[in-house]
DNA sequence: CGTACTCTTGACATAGATCAATACAAGTGG
DNA sequence: CCACTTGTATTGATCTATGTCAAGAGTACG
């Protein structure tokens, strides 16, 4: 399922905001005690309980990190692209367990380093440990507005919050690329794919957006829409 | 509303989990660089976009984290119990402001460190920045624990939930004292006091529980409770 | 002891879940 | 490169949990 690749060097730590700051002896120092996995689309990287030590970096790729209720359902808690790391919970805290579940949405190749080499870094690079806690940190106020959103939103308002996060430009042209399924985007926003479906026409309907294919949506008046959400 | 005193010693470094592994010498040297400030009841420690670089640490009574949307409902996020600190989205990121509401749910003593003098400590002893690191590991993770229920669970489930979070034991009474109004338990569950008032007394009519007064609160049998969640 | 919350209960409205059937898109193997 | 298979997306019909509005009861506090 995951098959292994050892470089002297390995790329992804040059390319990761915890790291790039190191200079170029301290990253092959680093990426030495890095080992680097690839995993195929739709593999399941660890899940909740699992007892694990290591801290994931995405290399290439991208990773979707859920939790299950009792009945089943998956909340979509965040997607990781390149440069982005996982697994802090069971590294920066005594118990190594995870607490939830990560899979690769794509094919993914990921770097892990284990959580005594990485101590060692912290204790040898304090700016690391410093990226992290900001990075963490900024991850912890979105999931608390996610919180509030899946808990207070309607889900039309959610939907375009969403969508004003991943709007882009181009000659005069708005338009959002989804960056996942709507069933993906579904899950993430805390509801079905047949709502998400419904919503989506609705919004075409009322000439507000325009859904090209399932993922290319153009947007005809992005501060019409946002004033609609309120 | 809020009235500074000042001491050589402040009492609060010496009961944070933050700091509380360092030896009385560097705890007096950080607790001379600490205010402390009292807020009544019902007092605003601060605002979403408050600019601010101090870390608030709690040395007395209970304070409460919400968020607002623009409709004006509160999330609650988390209640601050003393140890606890909060701010730390204004220190950790280059950004100096507040992503949320910050309420004396009681009368409160608070000790502030301005972001300039924590840096140092933080180079001194790095110790604390792991601590910090672990505790706001933690609190994402509650964070997202709270997205999924909030988006997946039935309020019933949520509310059996936290039950089984707060639950004691004596003498072979199970009981919960609730640790805020079931106003504020309503918005950190993601729904309505009237929605939260049916529920309790939904389960006291199963007889799973008893209401004693708004706040203590008997459990006949918590596996059942449990089970009748799920 | 009365003013002001918080809490409870009722009646009613509705957003969104669920179930089901069909259409679309993408990936696979011949 | 085209059938075929599988998963994703859409749309409709129905059901239900929970929000909203309103009125009364309980509690706490000055």
């Amino acid at each position: 399922m995951a098959h292994h690749h050892h470089h002297s060097h390995v790329d992804c730590i040059r390319l990761v905001p915890i790291f790039n700051h190191l200079n170029e002896e301290q990253m092959s120092l680093i990426a030495q005690s890095a080992h680097e996995v690839h995993y195929e689309k739709n593999a399941l990287l660890f899940g909740s309980g699992d007892k694990d030590d290591t801290l994931y970096i995405v290399n290439n790729g991208r990773v979707r990190i859920y939790n299950l209720n009792e009945s089943g359902r998956e909340q979509t808690v965040r997607i990781l692209n390149p440069g982005d790391f996982m697994g802090e919970v069971a590294i920066f805290q005594t118990e190594s367990y995870h607490s939830n579940y990560a899979e690769a949405i794509s094919e993914v190749s990921i770097c892990r380093i284990h959580k005594k080499d990485m101590n060692d870094y912290l204790d040898a690079y304090p700016e690391i440990i410093r990226r992290i806690l900001s990075d963490v940190t900024k991850r912890l106020q979105v999931s608390e507005k996610q919180t509030m959103q899946v808990g207070m939103e309607q889900v039309e308002s959610r939907i375009i919050d969403f969508l004003s996060e991943y709007v882009e430009n181009e000659e005069n042209h708005t338009y959002v690329t989804l960056p996942m399924s709507k069933k993906d985007l579904a899950s993430y926003l805390g509801t079905t794919p047949e709502t998400i479906s419904r919503k989506f026409s609705a919004l075409e309907e009322k000439g507000l957006i325009k859904q090209h294919t399932h993922k290319y949506i153009e947007i005809f008046d992005l501060d019409e829409l946002l004033f609609s959400s309120s």
